[in-house]
DNA sequence: CAATCAAATGAACATTTGCTCATATATTAA
DNA sequence: TTAATATATGAGCAAATGTTCATTTGATTG
């Protein structure tokens, strides 16, 4: 066992910031983890969308729709524009497109659709 | 609305890959979005490890430490060796890894520990 | 103003999830 | 073979999750 100069208050304050980063990733990766919301994001990859434009081509209702939208907000998935009534909603930055299409890919190889 | 010369069944089969497809990536994330699995992932960052080491790093019971192994060994996340009465787990492949770093870079941003 | 339309929200409910506890399986050692 | 050790698994239960339904909020239009 290697010995410290760092007093045991403060390790255990790195380790409690080290546990909320683990939840925090968790957290954020279970937001993937929904058919719905996977089908929101990958419509979003085509470019920016309202809540009744989602629910229409998903074929859900806009309740739902909303529901999963603010989870997708809430986790910076996605950022949303106002105009009008409506409320357009895109991918928000380049992070959320490169994991998803990370995802898509393995499971493409996994699947044997690509070599 | 355009028209197209593929078969209407066969635009079925291929919009039934695609739910299937969607279903399994969705799938995939979830996995990812656990903490107990996350912190599994990470230690197996480091290097192989057994069930019993994964359960006294963790500070959890060995049952539950086996029950998440087999959700990551069922979605090929994780890979195992046989050695004597233990067994050795590590990554799968380098899309896990990818994955999950892109995962908590994208988090170490959004908390600001990185510019 | 009231009426209308789009989106958000809260409560309720069924389903899923992750743990514990007890037990089973498998491998090695005595 | 029996005992000991490591891992896997099944049942049960509490907590979390995703949808529906009803209602509310907010913005535009008449």
């Amino acid at each position: 066992m290697q010995t410290s100069h760092v007093p045991t208050e403060e390790i255990d304050i790195i380790n409690e910031l080290k546990q909320d980063f683990i939840h925090d990733v968790a957290e954020f990766f279970k937001v993937f983890g929904d058919v719905t919301r996977i089908r929101i994001l990958q419509s979003l990859l085509l470019g920016e969308k309202n809540v009744g434009e989602l629910a229409d081509s998903l074929g859900m209702s806009q309740s739902a729709i909303s529901h999963q939208l603010r989870v997708l907000r809430q986790n910076n998935l996605v950022k949303y524009r106002k105009d009008g009534k409506a409320v357009f909603y895109s991918l928000d930055d380049e992070h959320v497109q490169t994991i998803l299409e990370q995802g898509m890919v393995h499971i493409a190889h996994k699947r044997g659709y690509v070599e």
